[in-house]
RNA sequence: GCGCCCGUAGCUCAGGUGGAUAGAGCAGCAGCCUUCUAAGCUGUUGGUCGGAGGUUCGAAUCCUCCCGGGCGCACCA
């Protein structure tokens, strides 16, 4: 809304020639109708620079304010020195010409242009299915790419294959006593290793495929055989619970490329050419204690080989070589302890504090009867995300994922998802958008082809139509903070608002045979399309009829 | 013991980066269908924002301490 900015610069104009210090003016849209349409705290924070009590500053604000003809209906003072807009009814309708000149790109901004950002999720290890928690993780992840690429950045999806260490290793032991035991021998699994029957079932397609005999391989040949077997099935699997949950990555980096490409070595070197190692007691020292960490990290043990840490480092230095301003990765909760450490590695490596950002996803727990289902990826027993999105449907279980903050801890309530009622925020938010898209149907229009032009919008004029205006006017700014705050769950509850209006509206107000029908159109075709806007946004279907 | 996250209505959670009288959904209570989807709508009950200090014009939001919950504290990954 073009107003906005013009309120904007008008006040920062009065403002300096108050002598005030140049500031940024913000502007916001207050909970109360009351406040009217825009309100500014500009004479609160100017206060205390200007010596005088901030109703005197909004009075000598607005004297010296000069806004254009026909943009602002009333401007007033209020509570401790807010000054409030209230805008003429041309300019809250004219959003409507916005929306719907916009269409899939309304909402869409630029503030993000000329940065290249990278988003790595779920990355989760290629040893067996993948659970609710990286549903969350995907679903996490996904958004806050979408919300980037909203917002102008250049975004890359990236999900990192740990194909190199211990755990894969025991994936390829587990395997092979399945193997052995689908021949009727006596075999354990490692510790540590896979229990899931998952690799009962792999063994004998192995068996079916590869014939009886590949039992007999000498037993370091066959653990070699399954690693490359059960790697590639578990990725595949993996990509195919994925795509089917509407997840789609850019890239997948193994971490052999790490060692393949020498990048171990290049990062240690370049490490150690900044200063930031040192050997004791036999092992190689990163000295993240020199950017915040609680204690520095070993890179190298004392046995020669690496930790974790160290490809973790070359990876997200990988990232920073391939032109990335930022790396996103959207850890879960048990790796939170990582976090200072790569950010420190980060620093080491002189790059920006802000070139690396983690963030932290809690773990799911799955409600289904009123009782907890219990899961365990140790005993092989653990809710899948294949089994919950079947059960539930991609959309509302992306819905779920999305709707909390990622930091708290959630619940999922697998019998709400499912329900198809006013209780479920999913339907709720996809039955507007299909009653507003059931009035063209009715009316045997296509909304697309819907234009304000001629139209009065000045028809417009009960409370719900101007807080659907309003609505339709905050989406661009809201797709902008949660874009700059990696919070996908603004959007939901922006819908859930935005679908309660829309109901109401509806409930109280014929469309179609009334006089209004033209404005009404018009309105009904800008919020169908940014419920869908929303939606789509977050990788959720909108529907046209339910 | 140390670090990170969390604590808001009976329940699940918002609270737009410090603003106006703390909000929504569910549950509860009372109502609403000759109509473009009642798969919905309207009204209503419900709060010491875990507690105590502090910062300032102003705090759920920022700082300190305490209480309670989760996670993490390896030359594991």
């Amino acid at each position: 809304m073009k107003a906005l900015e013009v309120i904007r610069a008008a006040l920062a104009d009065a403002a300096a020639r108050l002598g005030a210090p140049a500031c940024a003016v913000e502007l916001e849209r207050p909970r109360d109708p009351a406040h009217g349409d825009v309100a500014t705290n500009l004479a609160l924070t100017l206060a205390k620079s200007l010596k005088q009590k901030p109703r005197a500053v909004a009075e000598r604000l607005v004297a010296t304010l000069q806004l254009p003809q026909g943009l602002v209906r009333k401007v007033e003072i209020a509570g401790p020195g807010f000054i409030n807009f209230v805008l003429a009814e041309a300019q809250l309708a004219s959003v409507l010409e916005s929306v719907l000149a916009a269409g899939d790109g309304y909402g869409k901004g630029d503030r993000g242009r000329g940065t290249r950002v990278n988003v790595e999720f779920v990355s989760a290890n290629p040893t067996g299915p993948l659970h609710v928690g990286h549903g969350r993780g995907a679903a996490l992840g996904d958004a806050i790419a979408s919300l980037l690429e909203w917002t102008g950045h250049a975004v890359e999806r990236e999900f990192y294959v740990n194909d190199a260490g211990v755990q894969v290793d025991k994936l390829a032991r587990s395997l092979w006593a399945r193997v052995q035991q689908a021949v009727g021998r006596r075999a354990d699994i490692p510790e540590g290793g896979y229990q899931g029957d998952y690799l009962v079932e792999l063994a004998h397609t192995v068996l079916e495929r590869e014939g009886r005999r590949f039992a007999d391989l000498a037993e370091e040949e066959g653990v070699r055989r399954c690693r490359a077997i059960g790697v590639e099935s578990q990725r595949r699997e993996q990509d195919e619970d994925l795509r089917e949950f509407g997840v789609r990555f850019d890239v997948t980096f193994s971490e052999s490329q790490l060692y393949r490409d020498m990048l171990i070595e290049q990062t240690l070197a370049d490490l150690a050419a900044r200063g930031c190692t040192y050997e004791q007691d036999g092992a190689l020292w990163l000295r993240t204690t020199a950017f915040g960490d609680d204690k520095d990290r070993v890179l190298r043990k004392s046995d020669g080989t690496f930790t974790y840490l160290l490809p973790d480092i070359a990876y997200h230095r990988h990232k920073h070589e391939r032109g990335f301003t930022r790396a996103i990765d959207v850890w879960g909760a048990d790796h939170h302890g990582y976090v200072a450490r790569m950010r420190a590695a980060m620093q080491a490596l002189g790059y920006p504090a802000d070139f690396f950002h983690a963030e932290i996803v809690q773990l799911v727990r799955v409600m289904r009867g009123g009782e907890e289902v219990r899961f365990s990826k140790r005993t092989g027993e653990f809710v899948t995300l294949r089994d919950l999105y079947q059960e539930t449907g991609v959309d509302a279980a992306r819905y779920f994922f999305l709707m909390r903050r990622g930091d708290s801890q959630f619940v999922f309530d697998v019998d709400l998802a499912k329900s198809q009622t006013e209780e479920n925020p999913v339907f709720y938010v996809q039955m507007a958008h299909a009653r507003m898209s059931g009035i063209f149907r009715v009316a045997g229009r296509e909304p697309s082809a819907v234009s304000p032009e001629g139209v009065d919008l000045g028809a417009l004029d009960q409370p719900e139509e101007l807080a659907l205006l309003k609505e339709l006017a905050d989406f661009p700014d809201l797709v902008a903070g949660a874009a700059a705050a990696l919070e996908p769950h603004r959007i939901t509850g922006y819908l859930e608002n935005l679908a309660r209006i829309a109901h109401a509206w509806y409930h109280k107000f014929r469309v179609l045979g009334e006089p209004e029908e033209a404005a009404r159109l018009v309105l009904a075709a800008a919020v169908r399309q940014v419920l869908a806007n929303g939606l789509h946004l977050l990788g959720i279907g909108a529907p046209d009829r339910m």
